[in-house]
DNA sequence: GTTAGCACTCTTGGATACAGAGTGCTAGAG
DNA sequence: CTCTAGCACTCTGTATCCAAGAGTGCTAAC
């Protein structure tokens, strides 16, 4: 990570750095010397830009696939790029206003914003793209529903007040009637409104509550607690996809265990797992280049994301999947464009209300 | 469709038809008439076995990809084996404990369940697997909530009587509060707990009924009708897919445009809305082969589709994806004996209770 | 009806050669 | 000290050819 600050080059240098990523980003082919010279007015010979890739080479900021082939950007010197060449330009005012005036056409669903965000984003960036749900730090419980479903075994529904909501099967040892369940979904209900898991832990364990209440009471709030606490956690959360065929035919998902990678990654993502809580946790877009951060084989891959929503009450994650020669600072600029976007959607469509009562 | 009854070959061309086709499958390459002699015990010779590959390229059945190639079925090949040559094995009966085991262990969702499915599937079948989550024809509103969102914006969870959930935004041109909405709510709860879409929408055509509630009453009980109508046209079901990478390998995927056709019916199934509901009105396991059903280009796929659930009250699909060169009578083994334990599932779940009320 | 034999076709893999792409280096100019 | 022209050198990509091999279709005999 530190690793940046013993890196030092001229002016020309970096500049030449910057023509080779754009070049071998936007054709997928080692770039040459003379390619250098004739395609930007560097007003220095072909020579000259040798020399100065011989250097770069050597800094670890380009490879060179063989002999006589040109320069490819390294990992490391996409993460230089990355962090001292790339200007942050912002997306063109007319993609912006087709962006926007795509989420006015659709119902105004938090779930169905983030899944077309991720469509969007994907199509914008011309790569896959991944995107969480909102939710909040804190889910309180609006109202819970015990459903008899059959002899001993009843279904739970919880709405959070954000709007979300959880189902789960409990077993019991007993048989309960319908009318027996929403009694004690009631009275708990009464006890439990705006209450979050951690508080709803505690009024359990406070001697008196529960007293004369049935006895598959703790097993329902057990349960509750559970839940709102994987709420919490955003796990359960579904993971909205979009885009795979896009970055699947880039050319360097044609060797056979690449695609495995990002399919990996893709479908059931334990790398997720441990990216998102870290992204939620950080402001601005965060870039991952190749196997810098996930685990193992997952180079050739790299993830552009960033973190939406209302502060500390209700965020999720949103970002873009590609290849490591990817055109980041498109994909900065279309991320960084998203989750503005995003963000007043839910700010303009959660304001007045649900503001004040969230600790 | 009724091509089949106009072919007629011998015994012996039916088992070189079925060797070619199980050759094929496991091996991706055509296959010679040496090859036939060598491996099964046909009892002729080579020469006589080209005499009837002959007469099967003649009928149809298998192609030659170039004059001195070996064999491949054609697409109306792959159709009459899995009509008249396929024998139905079921799966060994170590799979079937393996898998029940599996389904033993996890919490007794019937969402989770349904992924479970369809990772299963995907693993036995070596394939792409699907499966929809299990929904009734007729959903009977079990209860609703109205959140205050922001000034003029409504959240409506509904919970159907089978457990299904679902949510959706509503926009209102008045303020209203909390304590407002949940008395109208509690009214409407009251009035038409238990019942269906099309009976919601009877009550309030009743004179009377609609008298002395607040105004936005019309717009919720609209709302409500609609959510039920979707749920029970399976709209918003979320798909299942699971083990994309499993065909993604498969050689005949290599082609740049053939991994384009299956990531679009994977993606956004746009195909899958107009044969899911046809799977759903039909008994048995279903055998899509190449484009025979899905529009345009969608050859060089299969799918194998069978219906699971409770009769009409509660059911859903589920299948694999892959290759036309796939070893359907494994997939169909797979998928009948996948379909028939989470029916079993599912029985065994919502046996007693929920069985008497609906219509 | 079956089969041995054979000519014929087409693919596949390995050599070989060669043009082209790019570089690194050297020596000289500014 | 920096830049550049020039050139030798290396490596890839492509074309071509050739030989071996895989399979077939056909014919004639069993």
């Amino acid at each position: 990570m530190e690793q940046s600050h013993d890196i030092n080059i001229s002016d020309r240098q970096r500049q030449i750095l910057t023509i080779i990523i754009e070049e071998y980003v936007s054709t997928a082919r080692p770039v040459a010397s003379e390619q250098i010279v004739n395609g930007y007015s560097l007003n220095v010979s072909s020579a000259t830009v040798r020399n100065d890739m011989a250097e770069l080479e050597r800094a670890g900021l380009i490879v060179q696939p063989h002999t006589s082939a040109g320069r490819a950007p390294s990992e490391r010197g996409y993460r230089y790029f990355v962090e001292n060449l790339m200007s942050p330009k912002a997306l063109p005012a007319d993609e912006q206003r087709k962006i926007r005036h795509q989420f006015h056409q659709v119902a105004m669903e938090a779930d169905e914003w983030v899944r077309l965000a991720a469509s969007v984003l994907a199509r914008t960036a011309n790569s896959a793209a991944v995107a969480t749900p909102p939710r909040s730090t804190a889910v309180h419980l609006k109202h819970f529903e015990l459903l008899a479903i059959s002899d001993a075994r009843i279904m739970l529904v919880l709405v959070g007040h954000d709007g979300t909501v959880a189902q789960q099967m409990l077993n019991v040892d007993q048989d309960w009637s319908q009318d027996e369940l929403s009694a004690l979904a009631t009275h708990l209900n009464n006890a439990l409104a705006g209450k979050t898991g951690a508080e709803i832990e505690e009024w359990a364990n406070e001697p008196g509550n529960m007293h004369s209440i049935m006895v598959i009471a703790p097993s329902v709030l057990g349960t509750l607690t559970s839940m709102l606490a994987k709420l919490e956690r955003h796990e359960s959360s579904q993971i909205y996809r979009e885009g795979l065929a896009h970055i699947l035919n880039q050319p360097e998902f044609r060797e056979p265990g690449r695609m495995q990678q990002i399919l990996e990654l893709f479908e059931h993502g334990t790398a997720w797992t441990s990216i998102i809580p870290s992204v939620m946790n950080q402001e601005g877009v965060q870039i991952i280049i190749g196997d810098e951060a996930m685990g193992e084989g997952m180079s050739a891959v790299s993830v552009v994301l960033a973190r939406y929503g209302l502060g500390e009450k209700l965020a999720g994650v949103l970002g873009v999947v590609g290849p490591v020669r990817m055109p980041y600072s498109r994909s900065v600029s279309s991320v960084s464009y998203m989750s503005q976007l995003l963000s007043d959607l839910l700010h303009k469509s959660y304001n007045p209300h649900t503001g004040g009562e969230a600790e």
